[in-house]
RNA sequence: GGAGGGGUGGGUGAGCGGCUAAUACCAACAGACUGUAAAUCUGUCGCCUAACGGCUUCGCAGGUUCGAAUCCUGCCCCCUCCA
């Protein structure tokens, strides 16, 4: 690979990199570096703040690196320590490899299979004895551990800090001493752990490993980072209708620039010049959003599916048509027979079509406006109701009557 | 071993005998508007009822009271400090 095109990987969407001349020489050694990643099998989900890192895994592969795929089954016990979390419930030897071949599933919608090795942690903590935890444990203090801004801040306003939550940054250095690992790969909130192993590394007389840090993706919402528990992430296995329309309504213009540098391959001279256009606000943030939107479909998809998820939020979202196909039949057990019903009556089933929670919800819905039978917007304790009708409930979804004793419903 | 704090609706978190289906903020949902499922504004946000209204919620189980999320008893769970 070029000069150009080592310092794209080394340089784009990168937080941190320690130590970037160790790495770089490393790199030019020509050996194949064996790059770690690990994974919580607890949380078998992948989203698009995940995708930051195993794009560089993959352009890393792309110049012939060789990547360590580790099933952490036993840090997942613990918990990460980032945040507030606590020990979770031990999951089950079943659980844990159905998660992990989800996961899997997903992780290699990115990174090249061919060149990754999985391992399971259970391989070699598994034989792990009590002295052996001991010996491990004994390398560190417990000054080290409040070096950890997490660790110190609760540890000083007295808030609960866990043993087994210090016992996970062991175990995950552990790893990288045991994979032999050249390159450990994270997010910026895993510094502290890899840095540990680095340590452990140079205890035991090996070289240290190179840490690689990615940025955090902002989430949906524009304000924290994206996490399956705040609810503003997008999955890489979203259909592409729902990942297209996510992206759409993402929080904030200014997100749109670093969705594009972190999770696409657009130049980075195209990026500046969003980013001016933004700037100047000379263009409509919405045309390239729906671009964002396109490419990421088009990653974790394909183009064709890209385009009619376009062409649909243009029509449904954009200029709220009908949808031109309903899916998703589902029968209702309604007498239509007289096609004048009360409002109640269509409120029932509105939530027969599980369009909302509650006969409340749905005659709330109702009297807010939100339904319309035909265009016409129900109001009145009556509506004319006929063959072919279509019920539209809130901003996304259709019923249409098919006839007398079956609905049809879409959520669009 | 000792002392103390706390468990409230999706989340954070008020309330501390009636005015409380329960403040506020966030999320969510809807309407309007728009440059978009952005932003902004407005509204809704336990369940049932055509409606009056009824019913069930504040860790669990009892009790006191005309009346309890609020007081008492027991139980379960969480946390802090001292040793």
């Amino acid at each position: 690979m070029s000069k150009v095109g080592l310092d794209h990987v080394l340089k784009r969407g990168v937080a941190e990199i320690i130590v970037e001349e160790e790495l770089r020489q490393l790199l030019q050694s020509g050996r194949p570096l064996r790059l770690k990643q690990g994974f919580d099998p607890s949380r078998p989900d992948i989203h698009l703040g995940h995708v930051v890192g195993l794009r560089k895994l993959r352009q890393f592969q792309e110049m012939g690196h060789q990547v360590i795929l580790i099933v952490g089954d036993w840090t997942a016990q613990i918990g990460d320590p980032s945040g507030e979390s606590v020990t979770r419930p031990m999951l089950s030897h079943e659980e844990v490899r159905r998660n992990a071949e989800s996961y899997m599933k997903q992780f290699f919608k990115v990174v090249d299979k061919g060149r990754t090795q999985v391992r399971w942690q259970s391989d070699w903590f598994g034989k792990f004895t009590l002295s052996d935890v001991i010996r491990l444990t004994s390398k560190f203090t417990v000054a080290q551990f409040l070096a950890r801004e997490d660790f110190r801040k609760r540890y000083e306003a007295g808030r609960p800090v866990a043993i087994t939550e210090l016992l996970y940054p062991l175990l995950q250095a552990y790893d990288s001493l045991e994979i032999e690992a050249d390159v450990e790969f994270g997010g910026i909130d895993q510094k502290f752990n890899c840095l540990v192993g680095r340590e452990l590394q140079g205890m035991m007389g090996r070289r240290p490993q190179q840490v690689f840090l990615m940025p955090l993706l902002v989430g949906t919402d524009g304000v924290q980072k994206m996490s399956k528990s705040l609810d503003n992430y997008i999955g890489v296995d979203e259909p592409p209708y729902d990942m297209y329309g996510k992206v759409m309504s993402i929080g904030g213009d200014d997100l749109i620039v670093p969705y594009f540098e972190l999770l696409t391959d657009v130049p980075d001279a195209e990026l500046k010049e969003m980013r001016q256009q933004i700037e100047s606000q000379s263009v409509n943030p919405m045309l390239l959003k729906k671009r964002l939107a396109r490419e990421i479909v088009t990653e974790f998809h394909n183009a064709g599916e890209a385009n009619a998820a376009e062409e649909r939020f243009a029509s449904v979202r954009q200029k709220k048509e009908v949808p031109k196909e309903l899916q998703g039949e589902v029968k209702i057990g309604v007498k239509v027979g007289a096609q004048v019903v009360v409002q109640r009556d269509i409120a029932r089933r509105i939530v027969e079509a599980g369009l909302a929670d509650s006969v409340s919800e749905a005659t709330r819905l109702i009297a807010q406006g939100a339904v319309t039978i035909d265009g016409q917007k129900l109001s009145g304790s009556h509506a004319e109701l006929k063959n072919g009708s279509i019920i539209k409930v809130g901003k996304r979804g259709y019923l249409q009557i098919i006839d007398a004793d079956n609905w049809r419903v879409t959520k669009a």
